[in-house]
DNA sequence: AAGGTTTGTGATTCTTTTGTGATACTCTCT
DNA sequence: AGAGAGTATCACAAAAGAATCACAAACCTT
């Protein structure tokens, strides 16, 4: 069980946020506000801290530099707006382990996550950083960005290594537009949710034998998409 | 006891939820007039608010908005009629944590206030939403929208694995044709009571070994239909 | 800025689901 | 056993949902 902090002054980002950790069972404390988020990153140890750049009374990185000049070493995840011109050398600077910019998606961040708590390695329980995932003769590389199929090399472009990616994590389990929109694309997206259809058509026909037969990428009827978990 | 406040303003669709959320152990708040609305959600803390769009005096985009100003982070299920145009953005930036789009079948709306309210409840208590439904060798995985006997997946379509969930869900308790219908279909629905009996009769068929001896849904005779509860 | 790739969306076709009529079947009661 | 009300079953047309394709806008790289 990490402990994170996120300190984030848009209520429903930070709601948003908050939800996903959970989901990766994180006990989330939160500060909507610059300087007390401040102390608390002090005054208790946490395994991450998600930072806002911009916030009230304090911002993120004045609360990050602080805090490794006070030998705090806690992994500092940093959100920016595109706005706001930060760029990667600020925040490496200021001591930052990790930026996104906004909007990002869902996945992204948890992605993000993720990885920064791996490289923890807080040996503790049985991890489950495993970046390789197997299914049938489908080989996903995530940290590679690979995918194979009977060892050739599938390219896939971003939304569709995403998609396969989410779904593969969970094989079985049915996700619907939304989900899949709102995970991969962002919260912000305001598309249409047949948008899907397209991505998972072009996905198949590089990775299905038979399109309208397929292997891996099942269709829920009247719900969306899941993968197949029987292989 | 989780307090909840409706703000409605048809009083069809008001009494409808009261009695489905009373159902849901909650003590249930009414108003159907916006303004009067927003002062009861300011004088008293609800552990969720039931938020029409349109409302006379006062919008539920501004309810919504004003007491996020205010500090007041209550969890707001929004409900918005299809020709409202309520996109995804507009409720997200308003403030809302999750909307619903009228007519939804109640399934849909218990559903929603269920997961709410579990997430405000999930860091206090370890109540894990038990998702899966385990009835003699039959799974049903919610969360998943997946069924299997014997371990191996039946498909059903939505109106199908709706019925069929909600009657395990209260295994024994037999449900007249009306009830379903109001309930899965919505309360708009304006069909035959019979069209239920084929929907059974297709689910059986996927479900039952023996469809004419049927071993998971049960007929109650001149009621309707009903779970198994002795498996 | 050019040239290629990725991506969102409209339009069309194709498939599955669903509501209903018709008909056969069951149960209950007399 | 027969009548009558309540169920089961089946076929089919309509509706809903998906797949597909083409194309232009957005997005990289160079």
């Amino acid at each position: 069980m990490y402990k994170v902090l996120v300190i984030e002054d848009d209520p429903d980002i930070l709601e948003l946020l908050n939800i996903h950790l959970s989901d990766l069972d994180c006990e989330v404390s939160k500060s909507s506000n610059g300087r007390i988020g401040y102390e608390m990153a002090q005054s208790q140890q946490y395994d991450l801290i998600v930072l806002d750049l911009m916030l009230p009374e304090m911002d993120g990185i004045s609360i990050c530099q602080k805090l490794r000049a006070l030998d705090n070493f806690t992994p500092i995840l940093m959100l920016t707006a595109k706005s706001e011109e930060f760029d990667k050398v600020m925040g490496l600077e200021s001591g930052a382990d990790d930026y996104l910019t906004k909007p990002f998606g869902i996945r992204e961040f948890i992605a993000r996550v993720k990885a920064i708590l791996r490289r923890q390695q807080r040996s503790a329980s049985s991890d489950q950083g495993k970046t390789i995932i197997e299914k049938g003769d489908m080989e996903i590389d995530i940290d590679m960005r690979k995918v194979a199929i009977d060892g050739t090399r599938i390219d896939l472009t971003p939304k569709e290594f995403e998609l396969l990616v989410l779904m593969a994590e969970n094989p079985g389990k049915s996700y619907n537009r939304e989900q899949l929109l709102s995970t991969i694309w962002g919260y912000e997206f305001s598309g249409y949710e047949h948008t899907v259809n397209s991505h998972i058509n072009r996905l198949r026909t590089k990775i299905e034998k038979d399109v309208a037969t397929p292997k891996y990428i099942l269709t829920s009827w009247g719900v969306g998409y899941r993968f197949n978990d029987e292989l």
